[in-house]
DNA sequence: GCACAAGTGGACCGTAGTCCGGTTTGTCTG
DNA sequence: CAGACAAACCGGACTACGGTCCACTTGTGC
C-alpha cells in the first residue's frame, strides 16, 4: 500500500525531528541516550505501521504502542502527527535534495539552467508520486505547508535557476507559480482523481518551463 | 476579525448545503419546514460566531448550542465542518461567480479573452482575500480541495478563456497551473506570512497571464 | 386521523494533543 | 568512586473536538 518509507539514516539516532532538512542541518547539541533510543524505536515502528496499513490509517497511539512507549513520548519527540510524518520522509527528502543541489547534471550543477529546471520538475513529480501518501499526511494543515524547510529549498532552487536562465520580472512569484504545479495535493488529484498519466504531467511541466523561460 | 460572511440569500431556506454552486444549481425537491428553520438558525448562529471569534475558533458544538439545536442536526444539515463553512461562503461565492460568468466586461463576456483573464485573476485575488479565513477553513483537507464545484467552475472558465485567447498546448494543465497562483493557502502565505502587498500579487498575475498567452 | 418518511438531539466513539507526578540520566562535588 | 542534584524524560490519565448512531418525535400526504 504505502511505499517503503526507508527509515532515517543509521547515523542519525540523535537527529531532532524538527531539524531543518538539508540546508540548515544544525545538529541539536545533546539528546539523552534513552531519548535517542525511543526516537529510533518510534521511527521504526511508525515506518512498519505505515507500510502495513497506509499512512492515513496509522494513529499516534498505535505508533506509541508498537514502540512500547507512552503516547506522550511520541508527541515530545515529534511535536505532532505532521512532525512524525516529516521525520519519516526525512531520509528520502535528503537524497532527493542532493540530486538537484549537488548531483550530476542535468539535475545538478553543470547543465544549462533551463535544462536543469526541466529535470527538476520531472524529478520532483516522480519523487512526490513515490511517497504521495506520506506527503499528503505531512501537509495536512493547509496553512503550515509553506513555511516548511523542504519547500523553501525548492523555491530558492527554482528562483536561482530562473535568474540564471535570464528570466526577467517578478522571479520570486514566478517560482511560487511553478512550484504550484508540483504541489502534492494537485499531483495527487491529477494522478489519482483525474487519472492523468505521468507522461502527460511531465510534458506539462516541460511546456510550462518553455513558456515561462522563452524571451 | 472575520469579514461579515453575508448569509445565504433569503430565498433559499430550502437550499441543500451540498448543492453545487452556480452552474448546477438544481434545488432539492422538498425540505421539511422544521429542517429549513433549523438550517436558517444554524447559518445565522454560525455566521455570528465566526464574526465574533474567527472561523478557526468556532466549534460545531458551539454552533449547535448557539442555534439551540442538537449537534446531530448540524451534521445532518451540512455534512461536516467543511460543508458548514462552504454554506457560509455560498452567497458571496455566487455573487463572485456571476461577475465573471455573466457580469459586465472586462470581467464578464464582451472583452477580449486575455483582458478577461487578467480581470479574473485580480477579482479572484480580491475575493479570496476578503473571505480568507472562511476559505481556509473550507479547504482544510488537502485532498477534497480539488473536486469542489467552486474550483471546477474556475478551472473551466480559465480553460475556455485560454482557448479563446488562442493558446495552444495542454490548455487544461495550464489552467490548473494558473489557478495554483490563486490558491487560497498560497495567497494567505504570501499576504500574511510574507507580507507581500496586494498590488504585487496582482501585478504578478498580469505578468503570468502575459507570459502564458503570448505566442 | 393515520402511516411513515424525515428530522431531532444527545449519548457515544475515536483520535490528536496536553499535563503533570514520578523516574532516569548525566554531571558535578567531595 | 559514591552521593546528590537538576534537567531531561517518561507515560498514561485527561481534555477537546469532529463525527456517528439510534431511539424517539414531528411534519406531511393520503
Amino acid at each position: 500500500m504505502a511505499p517503503p518509507p526507508s527509515l532515517a539514516p543509521a547515523e542519525s539516532p540523535s537527529t531532532p525531528a524538527t531539524r531543518a532538512l538539508l540546508p540548515l542541518a544544525n545538529d541539536r547539541p545533546q539528546e539523552r541516550a534513552d531519548a535517542a533510543r525511543n526516537r529510533a524505536r518510534l521511527l521504526e515502528a511508525a515506518s512498519r505501521l505505515v507500510a502495513e496499513h497506509g499512512a492515513e490509517h496509522v494513529t499516534m497511539e498505535a505508533v506509541a504502542a508498537a514502540a512500547s512507549v507512552g503516547k506522550g513520548t511520541v508527541f515530545r519527540r515529534f511535536g505532532d502527527r505532521v512532525g512524525l510524518m516529516r521525520a519519516l520522509l526525512d531520509h528520502a527528502e535528503r537524497e532527493y535534495q542532493e540530486t538537484f543541489l549537488s548531483g550530476p547534471p542535468p539535475l545538478g550543477p553543470g547543465a544549462p539552467a533551463v535544462r536543469r529546471l526541466e529535470a527538476f520538475g520531472v524529478a520532483t513529480l516522480r519523487h512526490v508520486t513515490k511517497y504521495i501518501d506520506l506527503y499528503l499526511e505531512a501537509e495536512q494543515c493547509s496553512t503550515r505547508r509553506y513555511t516548511v524547510p523542504a519547500r523553501t529549498v525548492r523555491v530558492t532552487h527554482v528562483t536561482v535557476l530562473l535568474q540564471e536562465a535570464g528570466v526577467t520580472g517578478d522571479v520570486e512569484l514566478l517560482a511560487e507559480t511553478l512550484l504550484g504545479y508540483l504541489d502534492t495535493a494537485l499531483i495527487n488529484y491529477l494522478r489519482n482523481e483525474r487519472a492523468l498519466p505521468a507522461e502527460r504531467l511531465e510534458a506539462g511541466w516541460t511546456e510550462l518551463v518553455a513558456r515561462v523561460t522563452r524571451r
